[in-house]
DNA sequence: TTGAAAGCGCTAACAC
DNA sequence: GTGTTAGCGCTTTCAA
């Protein structure tokens, strides 16, 4: 019924460690052995059973992705590349999803069961006990677009401060006095940091901003507060969001209110997610380096699998401002 | 160094096979014996290996699910739905990304080694190849929101005809005469239903749709069919879009022409994605009962693994219309 | 280059 | 209730 390597060594008329060389592409098989097996294996439509090799093994040939969320273009953008890297490398990518953190089971049965060589932990809300964990079960893992500094452990992150520095600079050079920013949550080490970049670019130029106003990385947030300027009936001439959602959330607002984009006020956002460039005006953002962080991530990954990189690494790479219709000079 | 069952059940007193009982609730191990294996387990902080346990049980606890994109709410929302399901049902959930269908690969290693005991295939772009490779392998699966009609396969979907029908009826009954329909790809089933039932609409009251233009479930489709009405400087007053996307990028080109909506035209997408109800004006839509169908999906796949239904169940779910703000009557 | 034998860690009979 | 004995399907020594 089912068949196994056994059936296929019979039907090759050789034996079992035969077959499982062939498996395993080892070198020490003469071609013309390789091939009845191969005969066999097909005739038979043999495959092998992952649980066995893997329990033979010591490894799985697998490895994990917990992520939160998965409507962000972004984030897609790295799970993409993820995938497709990892199938180069000769490994499968299970995700697993765990919106909320450390819930009962998500994801941590890929942690507890050995039933991944290696983890990738995407923007996590809360890292901390995956870190924990795979650090006392040993297994390789390394973090992508994590929120905290943890000593010893590799991450692959973008630098947030560059990136919101760069956004309030292009407002600056643009002519803009009158800056205002739509915080994220403030729990978010990314939307700190990019606040942080916000005020250090404003500082060095004697800038106070507009004002600082907290959001929660959506639309609605970004919408309610231009609500309340245009209720106050005073508006920035620039603004900018931390990030694509709140921009648009915004942008939604100042447009429903008959403003003109960028005419009358200029947005910027960030993280250059699909949207951003699909809905009109189309959005100034910091782009992600999302196909960086991925192959980043692999590489770094793989490298501590094979033993290659015995200690951690941290990666910081760099954001990109894309310029589009949604800022101009202050008329 | 890896501590096994065996040391488990030396530091208990016992043999490996009471410790087998309690890893899998047996009932009939005397609860001091039981005590004293936890106890045991949690001291050497033992964890069952999976491999192990899926070659000797001969089963993996794991369901796959195959998925094309990640940014759809409305996908994420059945994903999340059967995720906790399958958890309540002692299963995992490994998602597996396939861009390329049947690409190398993709998805296709959780059928060919055996690695689930059950799948999950959704909104696949084309699912052929995994229903022929599926039932060849006789696994158990099933298919969400599936193009075709396969016979002796079990899916859940939703009655797109109605759900078109119903979008078309809404604008009728609001009083609107002149009506026009951006279409989806016309390789998705889904697209052609809803269109199918738009036209049935329609035709019930003697009308004939004030245009058919050719869409593709994307912002960009919905936003140049409007510029080119614009262009051509003839717009119906009610529009039925096949997806929110496209409804939304038709909303954003209406608007930037200083039109108003529902006043001058009123547009009504389909999914209810999240964007529907966070963009402005909010969106009337046709919503897919995503956490029903991740609830029967489950069902289904459940019964089909335990043996309890060995026939296929061919699910249609009906979709519910969400009136917002996108519509009102003509002016 | 090939094969026989001994596990990988766990569970499924079957006895006790 | 509990333990003994065989495997699950594959890979890994070690010989030949």
């Amino acid at each position: 019924m089912k068949v196994s390597i056994f059936d296929v060594a019979k039907k090759a008329g050789l034996s079992v460690v035969t077959v499982s060389r062939v498996l395993n592409n080892a070198s020490t098989v003469r071609e013309k052995n390789r091939q009845k097996v191969l005969q066999a294996m097909k005739e038979l439509d043999y495959h092998p059973n992952a649980a066995a090799r893997s329990l033979a093994k010591g490894k799985t040939g697998v490895i994990g992705m917990i992520v939160t969320t998965l409507q962000d273009s972004y984030l897609d953008n790295i799970v993409q590349t993820v995938s497709v890297l990892l199938r180069d490398h000769g490994y499968y990518l299970a995700l697993s999803v765990a919106n909320h953190p450390l819930e009962e089971g998500a994801g941590s049965y890929l942690i507890q069961e050995d039933r991944v060589d290696g983890l990738l932990i995407l923007a996590a809300v809360d890292e901390e006990p995956y870190v924990m964990e795979l650090k006392k079960r040993k297994i390789p893992f390394v973090l992508i677009d994590n929120q905290k500094n943890h000593p010893a452990v590799s991450s692959v992150t973008v630098d947030n401060f560059k990136g919101g520095y760069e956004a309030a600079k292009h407002l600056i050079d643009l002519g803009h006095r009158s800056i205002a920013h739509i915080q994220g949550p403030p729990y978010f080490l990314s939307a700190t940091e990019r606040e942080r970049g916000f005020m250090q670019a404003l500082k060095e130029e004697g800038l106070e901003p507009f004002s600082l106003e907290p959001g929660e990385f959506t639309i609605q947030s970004g919408y309610e507060v231009v609500q309340k300027w245009l209720a106050q009936g005073d508006l920035p001439t620039g603004l900018f969001a931390a990030d694509d959602f709140t921009a648009i959330g915004a942008v939604n607002a100042l447009r429903q209110a008959g403003l003109r984009i960028p005419d009358d006020i200029s947005v910027i956002g960030y993280d250059d997610q699909a949207l951003a460039s699909e809905l009109r005006p189309r959005l100034t953002t910091i782009r992600q380096p999302a196909v960086q962080m991925g192959k980043m991530a692999v590489d770094v990954l793989m490298k501590q699998i094979n033993g290659v990189n015995k200690r951690s690494t941290t990666l910081k790479l760099n954001p990109e401002i894309i310029v589009r219709e949604s800022t101009a000079p202050p008329q």
